[in-house]
DNA sequence: GGAGAGAAATTGGTTCAACCACTTTGACTG
DNA sequence: CAGTCAAAGTGGTTGAACCAATTTCTCTCC
């Protein structure tokens, strides 16, 4: 395994702590963050440093900043969007709530996955036919090689190529947080690569239904696949360690503020 | 009318105005943003203000940035979220192009929301419900009034009671986006607020069905109801020149920079 | 002439010190 | 006691300087 990255820039070190400790709660909801010459301070940065990391969380939709008033977190269970999930994933300390979220997220991207499939199936273009032909028959290449890894990379890529053949925008930006989240996934945690035994069968029944037109069939069929990989991707979470990675304690510990009283909003 | 904040903060100017730039291809993707010295000097700024507009667009995913090579623009068309819609159809100058945006995110909104009212009836708990109660009662109350202003703020409450409801953090950080960019469409043009006529119906048959737990009778209605307001809407950014909003030209022109060939990934 | 080493230039990363602008606080004045 | 205004605290911006990674180019050596 490489080692982690050395030079890893001191802004967004600052950036990820605060946004750990937001997710945990350490910094709560309505509290307001340090002053910056005090964050500077504590983690031995220079005050510009630090401010470079507070315009992160303010764009992540993590803290409100307001001139001559100070830094205060917002509740990013409320404010959020889909791009906390990777690290609220690596983040939360609490188990119960990681497996809700968890299997929250998984529904809500074979939504996303259902919706995609039925856009790409009424506007694909003959480019993206080809393409999904292409991945189909890779895919069962590897299938059949019993490579797992393999597959898992090239199940994003067939994800990719959908989304791809949907031609929306929109639909692009949605499903990005989701597509980003699985490559993190599966690159960090190997184990996560499975090989569901019905995948051929899905992707011979999807390109049949692909041909004649038949949306609703390819719709379903996408659904039905996931939904079984998923089931075994649970099981190897509830056998496993996974997901519970907790990151070191954090630099900065924003002691000397006592909680203060919610900001009049 | 207020007047525009006149208190905007530099490095948010400069953060919107690069974006705006990239949204429109003057910084197209795989170009190369001019040296941090060179825009701070064209935006008469600090370099460091330009690096906190420059920490914006990358956790924004507009832009990549490597130590010692520069920063690129990324195609954003590919990378960004769902975060990049509004502004997206406040700079796209291309009109065709800002159409088929404003159809698929309709579209998507539409699937997202009947996702929710999914979740919603089978997650709710006896406050949730009550909340929907009550807020259909005042929905009610202004739709007779003719209250559309009233009716599309409320409209925008009841899709959040409909999230709350359905109780997944994943599900609220996927439609926040959506709420928000909601939100500041129709305090931008009060034009878009209209009164559907099938309100109260969709409104009592939902409640009906809540009651049943039909989510799917509950899903169909909401996703009826929302295609007809869309439709309503459609006509008038047909009939007016909405969304056409174009801000002033860039204070800051890329001229020096020939288009360099894209970085070696 | 070509390959390689190394210096120079370019670019982002960080620091320091200072000052401006907005907000809150609280003491002072009437 | 109310109003005023100075002071304190906080974010916003600036300028200069230096460090660090990368690229570019030149020079040396074979």
């Amino acid at each position: 395994m490489p080692s982690k990255n050395s030079t890893a820039r001191l802004a967004e070190v600052i950036f990820q702590d605060l946004r750990r400790e937001i997710i945990r709660g350490s910094l709560a909801a309505g509290q307001r963050l340090p002053a910056e010459r005090l964050l500077a301070e504590g983690y031995a940065a220079n005050r510009n440093t630090v401010r470079e990391a507070i315009r992160k969380l303010e764009q992540a939709r993590l803290v409100t900043v307001r001139h001559g008033q100070g830094v205060t977190v917002c509740d990013f269970r409320q404010t959020a969007t889909i791009d906390i999930l990777a690290p609220f994933l690596e983040s939360c300390l609490d188990p119960t709530e990681r497996t809700a979220v968890m299997l929250d997220l998984l529904a809500a991207r074979n939504e996303v996955v259902g919706y995609a499939v039925d856009l790409a199936v009424r506007r694909r273009g003959p480019e993206h036919q080809a393409r999904l032909v292409e991945l189909a028959e890779q895919l069962v290449t590897h299938f059949d090689a019993r490579d797992a890894m393999a597959v898992a990379l090239l199940t994003q890529t067939w994800l990719e190529a959908l989304i791809d053949a949907a031609r929306s925008l929109p639909m692009r930006w949605l499903a990005n947080p989701f597509l980003e989240l699985h490559q993190g996934l599966i690159s960090r945690f190997p184990s996560m690569c499975v090989l569901e035994p019905g995948l051929p069968r899905y992707l011979e029944d999807f390109l049949g239904a692909l041909q004649r037109d038949d949306a609703a069939t390819c719709r379903r069929l996408t659904h039905a696949y996931f939904q079984r990989v998923d089931l075994l991707l649970l099981g190897r979470i509830g056998s496993t360690s996974m997901l519970s990675e907790h990151s070191p304690a954090p630099a900065f510990r924003p002691s000397p503020i006592s909680a203060p009283k919610p900001p009049t909003e």
